[in-house]
RNA sequence: GGAGAGAUGGCUGAGUGGUUUAAAGCGCACGCCUGGAAAGCGUGAAUAGGUCAAAAGCCUAUCGGGGGUUCGAAUCCCCCUCUCUCCGCCA
């Protein structure tokens, strides 16, 4: 049974849920009538089969109780009576099990509901910007793009690395891998250390049931790749390489009742993503800002609902500290809700100014899934008084790697092409520039 | 990959077709007892769904998951998942 958006909402305020749906502006109010209407019928015949089911448990004690009596032809004419309960019983089984999987299925498809603070919108070009942090670097050269710093540098072999896999990945060399690989280093630490998560290393590879956990199933499946053990075209199904940490670490706990002492959980985790991008701009052209592979330290909390939005926005100051310390321009924008993701009530995204692109590079998107998440994997916490209660899921990147690479190079590159390292990260790279 | 064993409530663990309403123990909560505690005694305690304005109550389902046999399944049959032991392979 899974409950997705509370259905004792949807049967009590549904004018409210089909506002809110509406709001997103993809059309999924129109499923609202079906689940109702699914609803109903399930509790009418659910009624039916269980009082038949319920006499049917009485009649077998009463038979039962005649075996032992050895009152055998008693007990025979009871079950000759009793037989046609069976069908019956059996006929309704199916029919409510038929009404069961329209309404989940329809359930399944619904999305969260925007928060009441969420900007009303159509796309991202409604998006208000919150707050900004520094200014958008001037120089008195002519500033290089990170694809020709890569390559000046040797920080990024992209010939060779689609020789290996095609376009959309990245072979990171020398100075480009170790830069990468310390700036892992200096988030994770950051974000453990002085932000109090708890790091986890999570499967790079999770089954179908976590991907719906988080409400990546079943809108998104084309986004993902699937994985087989060797050529077995029957295994397929079975993995999928994560498209973000949020999906393992998300799920870590599901199918728990949690004690609410052990609230808030806060997990960070570095982990590589995996996307197919089908048809997304960018793919198939040089550089590092869309491709299929990237690195991504994650954050996650569990917390308690009346936390949730406290939570929330403490998060997005995690992960706006990374890019400060790199000194790097960046803003923040709230997504309105016919931009926000589908698992999502509220999401704030930071955008990091890139000099060489002249654009801004999404490096993070902070989400308040509220229970939305926590209901699809049955996730819960026991209150003190004994309430079982879904606590809000919150991820949020901190950040991801490949744009933030962009960035840092673009932003720090000096006349002569080298890259001077901000002092937080020298410690971790153990130089404070990148020379030819 | 091969062979074998297993999965029962918070935990240990009994239960191989019918008053099992899942024994017993441990642990937990509350009460009695006590100067206070321990011991002892007593009581309570799973999850979801349905019914009800609501609560109580009642009903249904759940003994790893799914299906089957039966009037009736924790128990019998089939499939799947996971765990353990041994063997093989392997960073």
């Amino acid at each position: 049974m899974r409950r997705v958006l509370d259905i004792k909402l949807l049967r009590e305020k549904p004018d409210f849920v089909r506002e809110r749906l509406k709001a997103r502006g993809a059309g999924e109010e129109t499923l609202v009538d079906r689940i109702l209407q699914a609803d109903e019928q399930r509790r009418k015949l659910l009624a039916e089969l269980e009082t038949l089911k319920a006499q049917r448990n009485r009649v077998s004690k009463e038979i039962g109780a005649l075996m032992g009596q050895k009152k055998i032809e008693e007990a025979e004419a009871k079950k000759k009576e009793t037989r046609e309960l069976g069908d019956r019983i059996s006929e309704l089984d199916q029919k409510v099990a038929a009404v069961d999987a329209d309404r989940d299925s329809a359930m399944l498809q619904v999305p969260n509901l925007p928060h009441e603070s969420v900007a009303i919108g159509a796309s991202s070009a409604d998006n208000p910007v919150i707050r900004t942090f520094g200014e958008k670097k001037s120089f008195n050269f002519k500033a290089k793009t990170h694809v020709e710093l890569c390559e000046h540098l040797k920080l990024i072999d992209f010939a060779r690395a689609a020789k290996l896999s095609g376009s959309g990945f990245l072979l990171y060399t020398n100075w480009g891998a170790r830069l990468e690989r310390a700036l892992t280093q200096f988030l994770l630490d950051l974000h453990t250390l002085e932000h109090n998560y708890t790091e986890v290393s999570p499967p790079f590879m999770v089954g179908p049931h976590c991907l719906e956990g988080v409400g990546q199933f079943p809108k998104f499946k084309d986004q993902y790749y699937g994985v087989a053990e060797g050529d077995k075209a029957d295994e397929l199904g079975k993995l999928y390489l994560i498209p973000t940490a949020e999906t393992p670490v998300a799920n870590i706990h599901r199918e728990e009742i949690l004690k609410e002492s052990q609230l808030p959980i806060y997990y960070c985790a570095y982990t590589p993503c995996f996307r197919g991008e089908a048809g997304a701009a960018g793919v198939g052209t040089r550089g590092m800002i869309r491709v299929h592979q990237f690195d991504k330290v994650e954050l996650i909390k569990i917390v308690k609902p009346e936390d949730g939005y406290a939570e929330h926005e403490k998060m997005v100051a995690n992960a706006e500290r990374v890019l400060q310390l790199l000194d790097l321009h960046y803003h923040v924008v709230m997504l309105c809700t016919g931009d926000m993701g589908f698992a999502s009530a509220k999401t704030f995204d930071i955008e990091v100014w890139a000099p060489g692109q002249g654009s801004y590079l999404e490096v993070s998107s902070v989400s308040n899934c509220e229970d939305f998440q926590a209901r699809r994997m049955n996730l819960r916490y026991k209150t003190e008084t004994g309430e079982n209660r879904f606590p809000h899921i919150l991820n949020g990147s901190g950040t991801a790697l490949a744009r933030l690479f962009v960035a840092l190079i673009e932003t720090h590159q000096q006349e002569d092409g080298s890259i001077l390292i901000p002092e937080p990260l020298r410690p971790y790279l153990k130089t404070d520039r990148i020379t030819a």
